[in-house]
Formats: structure tokens, sequence, C-alpha cells
DNA sequence: CAGCCTGCCTACAAGTATTAGGATAAAACC
DNA sequence: GGTTTTATCCTAATACTTGTAGGCAGGCTG
């Protein structure tokens, strides 16, 4: 019999095409395996077992993040600079809703520290020497930066925001402001 | 044979506390059943099917939650609301992480509207009769409120926060005052 | 007390995850 | 080039989940 040629590169992509398109819950070893014309136990030899897939998806989305997260950022500073990774995160999870749930998925210790995880913390960091915070703040500021944009976004695309004015767009550009002017005005207790 | 004496309340009762405990995507008919010491299809007579009990679980999520802030808000205020209203969605997140993932659950526009969902919406917008806001501004600050407050506590709930300091609690103390001085230094463009 | 309904049951079908072990195509080696 | 090895795919089997169909009997109603 002809093989498939499966490798686990192959299954992780086809994997996250699949959470893109059916919700990353659904990315089941059974579905892969029909997609790709073969039995359910034949992944076993490519993937340990189906959180280590989810895992890899993750992983994957973690890295495409980042990656498109610094091409943005390269050579902003200040707003711009936030502007820029608020919109890479928006619209990630746009394109790719699937993924951007994988990324949320909890890692264990090792397998965060290994992740693009980290250069994503930096480049949240990176934002932030656009404005003078302490050290300190700038840990609590790291926080409400990711805290607003992922509570948007997953807000968002709940569909949280469909049935009531003003267009979504709209909103996030207020966000996006509105965090642009605490930063540059934190508040001193 | 002795019956169970299992009704629809009693189900979702056990349900919810069983999110609590393991998570809700752990909620499954079969550990009800066992739980209950009864077969499993015994328990379709009570529920429809998974998604109604999952449904069911979400829709006294939003009820408690509701109730909880209508409590915590009521003769208060301006800022005093906000940390209010701030407090009761992360406490019970924390004390309930399960039924707080419930009652994300997307709910079909029908139990929506029916739900409790409604009720908090409104003590989201009586929050901000505190801040002078025009009326668009007013939705593009629910948004951020919800998002903000849902970013955070979903990021603290996944351990987001866990391996670096400082205290969450005092991130969160500087969140709420960062909203509050949003509000009421609203940025016009 | 007779009958009916409800709450629980058994039996079954289908989907998913996972392990064990076998067969063979493809690659590696002499 | 032939042989050995390895990796890829297979069948078989177990277990757990959801869900449907239909049966039996305990307890309420007339």
């Amino acid at each position: 019999m002809t093989r498939a040629g499966i490798t686990p590169e192959r299954l992780v992509q086809a994997g996250a095409e699949l959470a893109d398109s059916v919700g990353f819950d659904e990315v089941t070893i059974s579905a892969l395996a029909r997609q790709f014309g073969v039995k359910v136990p034949s992944l076993y030899s490519h993937v340990r077992n189906s959180h280590d897939l989810r895992t890899r998806i993750a992983l994957l989305a973690l890295a495409e993040l980042a990656d498109r997260s610094a091409a943005a950022m390269a050579g902003r500073a200040g707003k711009d600079a936030l502007i820029a990774l608020g919109n890479v995160y928006r619209d990630y999870a746009r394109e790719h809703p699937g993924r951007y749930t994988a990324a949320r998925l909890r890692l264990d210790p090792q397998a965060a520290a290994a992740s693009a995880g980290p250069r994503l913390s930096q480049m949240m960091r990176a934002v932030l020497r656009g404005y003078r915070l302490g050290e300190i703040d700038q840990t609590h500021a790291v926080r409400l930066i990711g805290s607003t944009f992922h509570g948007y976004i997953s807000l968002e695309l709940a569909g949280g925001f469909d049935h009531s004015s003003p267009d979504p767009q709209q909103s996030w550009i207020r966000v996006l402001d509105a965090l642009d002017a605490l930063l540059r005005n934190w508040p001193i207790e």
C-alpha cells in the first residue's frame, strides 16, 4: 500500500486549519485521520496523543503570532507600536479563530518556556518603552494591556458585540485610544 | 427499586459544582449519572441532552452573577460602583471558575434574551451613570470595561500571572484605578 | 383498588481515544 | 543488488462518551 506521507508538521498544519474552520474543540484525531484518508491509530506514530496534538497547534499559533508581532513592531514606538500590536492580535484572531483559541491553551511550564510565549511578552514590554513607567508599574501595565486586548478580542469573537451598534471597529479604535491615554497619564497613587 | 429523586434543578446544581471542581469541559452526563448512582440514560428524562445541561448551568451562573452584582451595586456610584462590580466578577470567577466559564457559553438568541445577561448589561451601564459620557461613548465604555474585566479574570484564572511578581491583587487594583481614571477623563477625539 | 404515568432500567448504535502487535514499503547498509 | 532495519500503516481490542428505543414497576390519581 502506498504511504500517505504524513508528518507531524503536516498533521499540525491540517489541525490548525481544521481548528479555524470548525473550532479548536472540534480538532480530533479521528477527523484528521479521515482527512488524510488513513485509519485512526496510524496517527499515533506521529503524535503522542490528543493532548500532544493540541499542544503543538498551540505552539504553532504562538509562533505565528510572535512573528507577526515582531514584524509589525519593527520601527514603531509609542502609540504607533501599541496600535500595531493590538491589531496583530485582533487580526490574527479574526483570520484564525481556532488558532487564536489554541494559543490560549494552558501549557505545562517547560512547554511554555520553550514556546514563543516569552517572545510575545517581550513585545508587550517593548511597547511600554515608549511610555514612562516604573519597573513595577510596567508589570501592571503589561497585565492591563494583555487583559484588554484578550478580553476585547474574545468578546468580539464570541459574538458579544454582534447585535448592538456602533461598529465594533469604532469601539476597538476607542479602546486603543483609551489605553494610550492611560499609559501616557498613568495614575500615581 | 427506590427512586433517586433526581430533578433538573439538582442535576444543574451538581453540574455546576462539578464544573467548579474539574472544569466546565469535564461536565458530562456520565459523570453526573455516576455521582447520582444512576445509569446514564436515566438522566435523559430530566435533561434533553448534553448541550441542554450546559446551557442550564450557564443560565444558573448568569443569574448568580447578576444577583451578586445587583446586591453589590446597591447604593454605590462612580468609582465605588466600578470597583464593586469588578470585584463581583473577579470573586465569582475565583470561587466558581467552572460556572464563570459556563457563563461565557454562547447562547442562542432566545436563551440569551431570557437569561440574566441583559440584567448584567444594565448593571454595567448603571456604573457609567456616575461618569459623564455621551450615548455612543457609553457603548464604547461598556465594551472596554467588559473586555478588561473579562480579560483580566480569564488570564488570571488561566494562571497567566502565576510565575511573575508582583501580586495579582495589586495589579487588579491598578487596573480598576486605571479604568476609573480613564472614564473620568474620557479621551475626546 | 385499578390504572396510568414517570423515573429508572437494559440493550443497542455510533463516535472518539488509546494500546498492542502485525505486515510491508522505503531507506540504510554491506 | 541483496539484505537488514526501521518507520508507517494496518487490524484487533478495550474503554468511555453521547444518544435512542423500549420495558418494568413504584407511587400517585380516580
